[in-house]
DNA sequence: AAAGATAATTATTAAGCATTACAATGTATG
DNA sequence: CATACATTGTAATGCTTAATAATTATCTTT
């Protein structure tokens, strides 16, 4: 009496997420893991009360996670007029993660355990600047391995593996789409590249995402939910962090706040291989330019190597030098209550060679201040060039830590 | 030997979502309801093939759906060479959901069933351009109530209220933060008040944002998970969609893009109770405002009583109008890069009195043509001045379910 | 009319968590 | 120093839920 309708279930996506038996176990194990890592070592009984499942349950769930690896006993621990607890430890060395930085002309490596503590750095510089896709994956495999070789990590150690690019990057399919400094970086698949170097995972991402996931990871963006974090360096760009993960917009190019019109800037329209007209007044390069542009020769205006040195002679009292300042921190002050006003962030740092500096801060500050709306806490990035690889360890740890996890499955009983 | 850390836990903020035998029959519940409605009526079998699930557990949990009155047979379907199927139905009829919108000037009702289908609208003018919070939720109990006996739906019947605001809006709280028409509305806990007129669960919303999920659930922007509604009217606002669903920002204020810089709007600092630079040129008012100040009386200036009546005239060849439209539109367009720019958004829809109008999109996708970066699809808002409704519709009717479902908990067995 | 196919139900088995009971090992106290 | 009490952890049993297998019901095909 009424049509078939089964065909129209064939078109489902995905293969749908049901409630199997052993979903409960895996929760659980999360949870009970989740809480062990947060509150360091404790007792089974301690597992009870913070989680509120039965004791039973938590043995059970701690003898499986003990059994892959990531979870250990340490001995007992002082009675409390009863008998001792047996005290629990995550077992961060069970596998460690490396963070990979692409730089226009240097490469760095940093290799962390599964609590995210560093176990060794280290870095290479690129002869040529703009070295071809394939010879930079060879000297990420050289360098990752020879780094696990020097603190004798086996290779299968390593469980996941994080490339900050500086480039807009199609983070799903591992695409490294456009990097506006080397050209021949267009359409690179450096994720299925690297994925033949290692064994492990590969994630490759926005360095300025990564920045910020950094800076939210162990920097001054800790437990900022939302927030931006825009680093002015050669280029200008922004890190999105919205409920609290990176926001990377539909064609991940969210954050390309190179190109934005504000007041001052002439409009043009935006093409992918060159700087915006922002990016280049604000970058380092159009700061130096714009210093060298009105020198004299003077002592009023001493030569300068970096764009940092600008504000710094500012700061000392530089007539010159400050209206430069002011000049550059009106823009930036602009983009900024741009950002809050469509944002709404609770906080904006400032990162990058020019963008760390504290009197662009103070000056930014200053401009922002007596709005009503679009308020803003603005900060400094608190972790400097590290920001990226830290980020990268941040983003790394957690599938790390769900991939030990899931073979439990199959291992159970 | 190891310091006692028990207490470390208690400061554990949320009770923790632990994995009980009942979150498997919640989680089997919710995703069969949800292929229910998705597929339209089919039989057990239909969704034990969608699902994934074993028969016997369809059957199970399906009588419980059954019993919660959100299932239904309706009945034997046509065999395909065995046995006919009874088909189910989703029973869009066991509850219903209610949108309000508040404007400055009247009230509008809509009330859907569980499937999102209307059941019947309403609405009512406020005499007093500015009521009061108290005499605004009084009209609000006696519309809804009205219109639910009007059509013979009992009180019980209503699940969810959404409440869309033409304000600032802590959705947490329900509480109306700030509204820029009506002075009096600060600080209203507009949720708490309306909680004591219905039984049933109260949200409060922007309106704006209403209007983007609107759009998302039914008009221009289905499918989209990142896009962004510029609603251009009075003021200028925009409701932000990120991963899906709306995003607030983390004072509630994400999207308030009146006050935004851009080129050629003077710089001043943003106040809470006077519109943004930016909002005072492109809202209505501000058009209107335009166009009566070069107002010469003659045939070529004639009067108009509404800001889109001056694009007509420019689609119709008045050479004023078209001068005004396309200073507007350069405006507009600035915000829409900017918008582009920061979110990669998949597509901005203009909506609104005044952003409606097909000749002011025409004229921003002109100015915007030959962008390479920041590239994004603009279109028109689908659903005019209904848009705001039916997102309160569609926010409501996720919670009204899920709210039908959790009491099969207790009813079990 | 008999055979085969599809739909739905009914045991039966397996996995997982909660409750209860109990063993192990301390502290507190007379 | 011996006993009572507290705390931790484990073992045994029962409940919830889902998968598998077997059974029944009903229709199509030959």
């Amino acid at each position: 009496m009424y049509p078939k309708v089964a065909g129209d279930f064939t078109v489902t996506k995905e293969p749908v997420r049901i409630g199997r038996p052993p979903l409960l176990r895996q929760t659980n194990a999360q949870i009970l893991l989740r809480l062990l890592r947060e509150a360091g070592p404790c007792s089974k009984a301690d597992l009870v009360r913070a989680s509120g499942l039965s004791a039973p349950s938590v043995t059970n769930v701690v003898a499986h996670l003990a059994l892959a690896g990531l979870v250990e006993l340490i001995g007992e621990g002082d009675s409390t007029g009863g008998r001792p607890p047996d005290i629990l430890r995550f077992r961060a060395e069970r596998g460690c993660v490396a963070g990979v930085e692409i730089r226009s002309d240097s490469l760095r490596f940093l290799l962390a355990d599964l609590d995210g503590r560093e176990i060794g750095q280290a870095g290479v510089s690129l002869e040529r600047p703009s070295s071809s896709p394939p010879l930079v994956c060879k000297r990420i495999g050289a360098g990752v391995r020879e780094l696990l070789h020097k603190l004798s990590q086996p290779e299968e150690q390593l469980l996941e593996l994080v490339v900050g690019v500086p480039a807009i990057v199609n983070v799903q399919e591992g695409m490294v789409m456009a990097l506006s400094a080397l050209k021949d970086w267009s359409n690179v698949p450096l994720g299925a590249l690297l994925a033949r170097e290692f064994k492990c995972n590969v994630t490759i991402e926005n360095d300025t995402n990564l920045a910020a996931q950094g800076e939210y990871y162990r920097g001054a963006a800790q437990g900022e939910k939302n927030f931006v974090f825009i680093i002015i360096g050669q280029g200008v760009g922004a890190g999105i962090f919205v409920n609290g993960s990176i926001y990377r917009g539909s064609q991940w190019t969210a954050g390309e706040i190179g190109y934005l019109r504000v007041p001052n800037i002439s409009r043009e329209h935006p093409t992918i291989h060159d700087y915006g007209k922002l990016e280049k007044l604000l970058g380092a390069p159009g700061i130096l330019k714009s210093w060298q542009a009105n020198r004299r020769g003077s002592r009023k205006h001493p030569q300068v190597n970096r764009a940092a040195d600008v504000f710094d002679l500012a700061a000392a009292g530089n007539a010159e030098a400050k209206r430069l300042l002011k000049q550059r921190a009106t823009l930036l002050a602009d983009i900024v209550l741009d950002l809050a006003l469509i944002l709404n962030p609770s906080v904006i740092l400032l990162g990058g060679e020019v963008g760390n500096h504290p009197r662009l801060l103070q000056e930014v500050e200053i401009l922002l201040r007596g709005s009503e709306f679009g308020i803003v806490r603005v900060g400094l990035g608190a972790l400097g060039h590290s920001a990226v690889l830290w980020g990268a360890i941040s983003s790394a740890l957690e599938p790390a830590v769900l991939g030990l996890l899931q073979p439990s499955d199959s291992t159970g009983s």
